[in-house]
DNA sequence: TTGTTTTGTGCGTTATAATGTATATTTTTT
DNA sequence: AAAAAATATACATTATAACGCACAAAACAA
């Protein structure tokens, strides 16, 4: 799935309707070509950061008006579109939710790790924490030292300014969601 | 000349250096290709806003931190570098050299208009004014419903809520720079 | 309604973004 | 110094952004 560029697809066209402009007016103002905006406002091609400054120049906006989305929006992430941010193949796959955006101040990710595998990931900074729950299987994890067995339905939270070992020590696939937050 | 993906390159290149994180690590974190990072980099190539929220959710930085140009910057603008923004052959010619940007609140451009040849240009809203200096030639300006003549060296401030037209009545070219401010 | 104009979409072509692999370069170690 | 490791670039390939032109659809007028 294409988070921003379909923000920019939303944005885009909604700024030329509430300014009545053709697709022609907006080229002629931007330098870009109606076929490409037209492209570009229907979700079908994904614009170069050069032709998005046109665009945000000609129209004489702030680039953060068409990449951001708007705050108000119902945003739904369908598992099937997403494909996994990091994965290998047979041990785990790791898809991100909700990653990192200016205006948050946390991230959602969820995880899935194949049975007797283990993903060991690094530190992530000074006050940085995991809200970790297992939706299927049981996790067996190891942050700061210890170890932990989470079952499925139970939650954990813990920080990751060191190494921490997800590991599955079952035969079933285990599940998790991963809220990611710092301060 | 690209202004946006320069500023990318700069600003990826140096905050790639400030945390010391090779290509490969910033590949690793984002999900984009060490090619491609390197070639952003270089200004070898220009990446779709796609690819470029790739890198800012994957960094955890602001979009406008890779987009906008350190306002410290020096920018030289070199003219055969520029392509002309708008032009008709044999007409005119029309460069940005600093179109819009959030952060400035005029624009500058450059107009050349061929012997005996003119442009119109419809009005660009309440409170918008040119202020024009003529650099070769003599400019024969309309605007509010007048006409001026402005000589080689000579300077106009003028309202842009209506139409106004650029005419060269003369054999010989005539440039000007361009610079357009609101409220 | 029908013709006329305006606005948006489809399509074929070209330019180039994005990737993976191989090579070169730099840095570190011995 | 050379050898080894880490890092950046070159190159070949694939996927797709960007464009121009032709067509379709919608809006408007007669």
């Amino acid at each position: 799935m294409e988070y921003i560029s379909q923000n920019v697809a939303r944005n885009l066209k909604h700024i030329r309707k509430t300014r009545k402009m053709s697709l022609e007016d907006v080229a002629e103002q931007t330098g870009v070509s109606k076929s490409m905006l037209g492209q570009i406002e229907r979700g079908e091609s994904i614009p170069t950061v050069e032709t998005l400054g046109k665009i945000v120049s000609g129209l004489r906006i702030p680039f953060t008006s068409l990449v951001n989305a708007a705050n108000t929006d119902i945003i739904i992430v369908n598992k099937d579109e997403l494909l996994p941010f990091k994965s290998m193949e047979g041990e785990y796959e790791f898809y991100e939710y909700f990653p990192y955006e200016e205006s948050r101040t946390f991230e959602i990710y969820m995880m899935q790790i194949y049975p007797n595998r283990k993903n060991i990931s690094g530190g992530h900074g000074e006050n940085t924490f995991e809200y970790l729950t297992v939706i299927t299987g049981t996790l067996t994890l190891e942050a700061d030292g210890k170890i932990y067995e989470i079952k499925e339905g139970d939650s954990i939270r813990f920080p990751t300014h060191g190494d921490h070992i997800y590991a599955n020590n079952t035969g079933e696939m285990v599940k998790f969601i991963i809220t990611f937050t710092w301060n």
